[in-house]
Order: structure tokens, then C-alpha cells, then sequence
DNA sequence: CATGAATGAGACTTCATTCAT
DNA sequence: TATGAATGAAGTCTCATTCAT
């Protein structure tokens, strides 16, 4: 089934354990949160008995923070890129980035990672600085980078950095908790559109960054919807 | 025989007990989360015994149900009526409804709550619906009918109200959510500096709502305070 | 409304309190056993607060004794003294003696004390011989007297008198005992006729006892009911 | 690898260890009674701690009810058998199965069941149910089939079957109730002499049953034993 | 006498972690 | 390496008993 030279299933298994408990540890966490996953479980749905989680892992709280490590590194590098590359309007630029976000981390699995953070970061404090570090800092930079961008090319107005990214990206971040917290609940609230609720979002951002004169230029989000 | 005198201290404990628990129930809460929180911790902290607590509250779901009641419930049903009240432009009534959030829940240990059901309501089914039912939907009810009305007296652009609503009251949610969980750890990161993110955050949606042509006019946050 | 001389409403209340807080006792004696039973609820049966049952009473414990002890014993003198004066076939004694206990102890309130015995006497070690001195050798007494005197008039075969009567007992008692614990739960299976009962057992004994010659003489149960 | 050899010792605990602590809540259910007994003290008396009661039961009640139908329900199923199957006059069938059942349950420890069931059934309504239709019904039915075959054999009177049951069982079980009560107290009254008793019973119910014409026949129990 | 708020030992059950196999 | 039986600390809630009023 497989070539010559690749390790036998056994080692192959044997290889991916890591990797097969961590996706697993990221579904449950995100589904019941740090305290509220039991070790077992994670080892039963990664297929292992719980022995062999202790084995890969010396403990509950490091597998958690290897999920962590794992899962959220790779992608500020990648928006970076975007940003440094990037060579047209900055209202597109912006809007490119909201929406990408959404679409490769708030809207998989992975955005249930701020729900964890948010719910537990303070009974775990070295998860605080850790999380800060490699996740806080980097996100705003991109954001206040592109801003800067903006302002610099006098396509937006001369707002205040850090509250403006703030607003820009709470209400993401709080749509990607929604989801993984009431959102999943079987309950017969108001349930969000996260497409709609982006679009919007992003066009009244727009419309409040823009200088008064050039407001009517480059809405991207715009062309394909219509607020209904 | 005890008229019109104070009350025997055995008396005036007795009364005073449930806000004593509900206040020390709540700050537990918000600190650790509801699982986290011992209910002997609760009782510790009010001052009083493990049986004590449960002398008031059947069980910790509706010892945590009677938190939210006091400290939300009551504060919504209050904006509500400022709402329905208010003479003035709809722009001002946004923003004392948002400032007055912040000063009265956000700002507080009430805020932590929203911590809370992000963090567990998964886990709690009946919190899910009780939470919504208590706190989402009035909620969104009080914002909605603000810009219903700013929209009918040609105030504000005929955005959509869901989608709206929501950009308007996530980065006040987040900013609590911020506040009790990584902002409440010793971390060296950048911390938020709330009420600029607020002036910011109304400044840019009153940006973003009102109609082109009568922008300039009345956008209350302005005249106090610049945006640093 | 009482004579003058009678002590005040007040005075007589606080006479009655043993007896309202025995008979509380004993109905929830009964219905829940010793150790499922509150002592608050037995306050509140009798309507005094938890506080004045231990006025009365030291301890649960004793309350139990209390009631076992002016519960059981005038139960038994009667029954002697009906022996005593009978004049008639012994049939138609053993068949009083066992249709008035059924009437006048098994099938009342005072009936599910034998549950409480079998419940819970070996955990409460003093009880065990009171109870043995108190009923069970006087009760068995009354029985073998009967026997005793059937045989000795040839009325009945020369039975062996301690397993006898315990043949004889046993049934009734098992009435009382069913009564009291499923019989009391709404079961769906197949519920006792009490009165059919004791009836076929009475027949089924006389048969059993009387000698052979004699059989056809003397079953009184059997005239009012055929067996359905 | 441990092909026909004797497992090791780890295994073979691990197989044992349901009928360890079977047994041993056995003997603390009837020595104690169902609520008294404390499941810590169930596991310490199997050898175990606390925990690995819960790796077999999933809780005190299940824990219970595996008693009974490891205890009883299997028996019954096995009586039914020798009713099927048995090939012999009723007599000595009835005799068999009442003998047998004082062997096998009523002088064992699984003789203390009803006594747990009397006590308690009543504060634990599921329980209720489980022993109706473990117990009960199938226990009846075995009587019922015996006594019906003896009708139709023309070996007994044609006695209602209901009544009669519960006539021939009662007694059986109150004995067992007492030895596990009052019996199992060191108290200096008559004790029960269960042997004599069973003989006695036996004898005085086939006395009370058979035909009037065939009773000198087959009274199995009456060849062993004289009536002391 | 009477009350009922308060106590705290103790019950059942869960689960992270260890370790013999 | 992998297993899973075993542990025991810890959590929620109950209730007999006390005692200030």
C-alpha cells in the first residue's frame, strides 16, 4: 500500500501519535473547555488508551499548551506575509484580512482556541504570558501595520492605533466565541449570521476609517451583498 | 417588642446573607470560572459555613442564576426604559446606552459574567437557555430599538439591525471578557486602555451609521475627550 | 370553652406536644424508615420548629425509642386477655386472635413498627432485646397459649407449638410488612387482597392444624367468603 | 503469551474483583442496610479503595441491583427449570423447591435481601419497580405453576393461587427476615429454629392442600424429621 | 418555652495520574 | 511501547444538632 521505503504502519502510527492526540485534545478542549476534558477521553478519541497520552504528553497542562503552541504560531506568520506583499488600496488590503481570517481560523476548529483563553488563562498564569507573546503582540502588529499603511497613504483618517484595531477585531474574535459557546448551543435564540454580520462589519469599519472625501471608493465586501 | 429599633445583629445578618453570598458567588465566579469555583470557597468568602450557603441557594447552578439575575436582568430592564423615555438624537441615546454599560456592568465584577457563560454555558445546557432568554434577547432588544428608532427619524443610514447590533456591543463585551481573563493576569503585554476604546469605538460607529449629509452633527463622546 | 378548671389553650398545647411529636414520628417512621426520616420534618409534622423537638426529645435516637415504647405494649395485654376469657372452639379463638390483629394492629399505622424493627435494629443494638422482652415473647405466648389449649382438647393434632406459631405469625406479620413497603409503592405488579389473604391462610392452617376426624367441624372464615 | 498457563496475578484480581465486591456489598447491604452502608466501606471490605468500586458499578444503587439479580434472579430462573422439568407428585415438588430455596437463599447471606427491600424499597422508588419484575412476579409465577399442577393432578385441593402463595412463601421469608434482624442481635430470646420450622411449615401446608382422600401420600420432609 | 440560622462531619461520585503487566 | 486497573484527593450537597435571640 505504501512504497518500499516508507516506515511500516506500525511506525507510521507510532509517528503520527502526536499529532493524532493533539487534533484530538484542540476538538475536546474547544468543545468543553481545559477543566472539563477529561485525559481519557482525549485518548479514546485519538484512538489510545489513556497510558499512552502520558507517554507523549507528562501531563494534562502541557498537552494543552503544545495544542497552543501547535495550532496558532503558523498562522500570524502567514497574514504577515499578506500585509508586506500587499499592493493595492488598503480598504481592500483590510478587508482581505478580516475575511481571510474568518474564513482559515475563526470559522474552523481553531477559533475555539480564544474560548479556551479566555475561560481558563487565569487558573493557568504561565499560559498568560506565553499567549500574550505569541499571539496578542503579533495579531495587533499586523493590524496596526495596516492601518498605518492607511493613514500614511492618506486612505484613511488619523485614528488612534491601538483602540481602532481593538474594535476591528473584537467583534471577529467575539463571533468565533459565540460560536463555540452559546452559538452551539441547541437554543432557540437569535442565531448569527457570520457572513452577514462580517460584511457589515467591515463596511461600517470603512465607512468610519475613511477620510470624508474618498468615502465612496473601495468597499470591497460590498459588491457581492447587500445588507439585508 | 423589637419596634422601631435596629435590628439584633442575628437579625440583621439574616437579611443581609443572600447579597453577601451573591456578591462573594460573584467575584469567585469571575475569577475562576463556575466550575473552578468551590461552593465552600463561596461560603469561606461570605463569612460563613459550607451549610450556610445552601441554607439560601438550593444548588450552585441557582446560586450562579440568581448572579445574573441581580447584576444583568435588572440593569437591561433599567436601559430599557431610558429607551423608551430618551428626547433627543438617537446618536446621543447610543451613546449614553454604551457609556452607561461600561461605567455600570462592563467596568465592574458583573462583567466577568459574559466570561462565564462564554466559557461553560457549553457545559451547562440549561444555563444556554436561561442565559439567553434573560440577558441575549433583552439585550438586543434595548440596542436594536435604539437604532430602529435613529433609522426612522432619518438619523441614522437603514443599516441592518442583527448584524449592527452586534458590531455595536461586541467590542464592549470584549473589552470585559479582556478585562477578566488575559487582562486580569501580570502579563507585560500591551494592556487596553478601556475608555479610549470606547470613545474610539462609539466615534467610529456613529462614523459609520449616520447618514452623509448630516455626519457633523450632535457626537457626544467628541466634545469631552480627543482621541489620544 | 373548656371547663374553668381546664389548663389554658397554651398550658394544654404544651401537654399535647409529646404525644403531636410521637405521632409525627411514627407516620414518618413508618413511611420513611428511621434514618430517612428529618428530624425538621418531624417538627413540621407536628407543627413546632426543629428546635422545640429537641426540647422534648434529647436526640433522634431517643424519639425512635420513645415511640416504640407507647406504641407496642398495650397492643399485646389485650390479646391475653382475650385468650383468657374465650369459651368456644379453639378454631374460632386462633380465628379471632389473627382477624382482630389484622384489624386492629396490621392493617393501621401502628403495623409498620415491624417494619422499622426489621430495618433497623441491628443498627441500633439496645432496641434488639427491649423489643424482644417488650413483644416478641408475649406475642408468641398468646399463639402457643391457643395452640396449647386446642390440642389439649383435641381439637388439634399434636403440631410442635414454636414452629407453629411461627407458621401462623409469620403471614400476618408479612401482610403488614408488604403493606408498608411495596405495597406502598405504585408498582404494577400484583397487588395483595389482605382480607382474601388472611382469610385463605386461616383456612389453609385450620386444615392443617385440626385432626383428621374432625376436619369438617368448625372453620369460621369460611362461611362469609369462598375462596375466589 | 500467557496461552494455558494461569493468568497472572493482575488479571486474575481484575476477573474477580465483580464477585469481590458483589460479595462484599452483599454482606454490608444486610448487615447494615442499603443507605447505612457506605460505598467506601464496600470497596475497603473487597480489598479495594474507593475509586475502583466505580471501574465495576456505575453507582451505589446499579451496585445493588446486581446483588439481586446475581442473588435471586438467577435462582428463580433455575427453579423454573425443576418445575418444568420435574416428573414426580406436587408434594414433593412443593417440598423441594421450599426446602431448596431455605438452602440456597434463606439461610445465606442473599436471604438478607428482603430484609433491604422491606426497609427500604419505599425511599427508592426505581427499585421498587426493578424488584417487582426481578423478583415478585417470577418468584410467584414458580409457586403459582407448582400449585396449579398439583390441581390439575388432582393432588391438592383446588385452592385460590394468589393467597395461597403468599401463605407458602411467607413464612419462608419471614424467617429470613428475622435472622437478618432481630435474630442477628445478640438478644437472649427464643431463637428460631429455621430447620424445625421449614419441616413444620411444609408439613402443615400439605396437610392444609391435599385432597382429603390422598393425604397419607408422599410428605417428603416427614421421613427426615420428626416435629421436636 | 420556642425559634430557626448556623454549623461541619460525612455521603456519593469523578478523574488526573501511576505502574504492573 | 502500550495498556488499563487502581488510587485517593477533591467536589457538591445533606442533615443532626446547637445556641443566640
Amino acid at each position: 500500500m505504501r512504497a518500499a521505503l516508507a516506515p511500516t504502519s506500525r511506525h507510521r502510527r507510532k509517528e503520527a501519535r502526536p499529532q493524532e492526540l493533539l487534533q484530538a485534545a484542540l476538538e475536546l478542549f474547544v468543545e468543553k473547555g481545559y477543566s472539563a476534558t477529561r485525559s481519557e477521553e482525549v485518548a479514546a478519541r485519538a484512538g489510545v488508551s489513556k497510558g499512552t497520552l502520558y507517554l507523549y504528553f507528562p501531563s494534562k497542562q502541557e498537552l494543552f499548551k503544545a495544542v497552543v503552541r501547535t495550532r496558532l504560531s503558523s498562522l500570524i506568520a502567514e497574514g504577515q506575509q499578506w500585509v508586506d506583499r500587499f499592493d493595492g488600496p488598503s480598504a481592500a488590503l483590510l478587508s482581505v484580512l478580516l475575511q481571510g481570517w474568518w474564513q482559515r481560523v475563526g470559522s474552523t476548529a481553531a477559533g475555539g482556541i480564544f474560548k479556551i483563553i479566555i475561560a481558563e488563562v487565569r487558573n493557568f498564569p504561565e499560559l498568560a504570558q506565553f499567549y500574550n507573546d505569541e499571539v496578542v503582540v503579533p495579531a495587533q502588529r499586523l493590524i496596526a501595520a495596516t492601518l498605518r499603511r492607511g493613514i500614511a497613504r492618506g486612505e484613511f483618517r488619523d485614528v488612534p492605533l491601538a483602540p481602532t484595531t481593538h474594535t476591528l477585531i473584537a467583534p471577529l474574535l467575539f463571533l468565533a466565541l459565540h460560536k463555540h459557546s452559546i452559538g452551539a448551543c441547541a437554543v432557540s435564540g437569535p442565531s448569527l449570521d457570520a457572513e452577514a454580520l462580517i460584511d457589515t462589519h467591515i463596511d461600517l469599519m470603512l465607512h468610519g476609517l475613511q477620510a470624508a472625501a474618498r468615502r465612496p471608493a473601495a468597499r470591497p465586501g460590498q459588491q457581492r451583498r447587500a445588507h439585508a
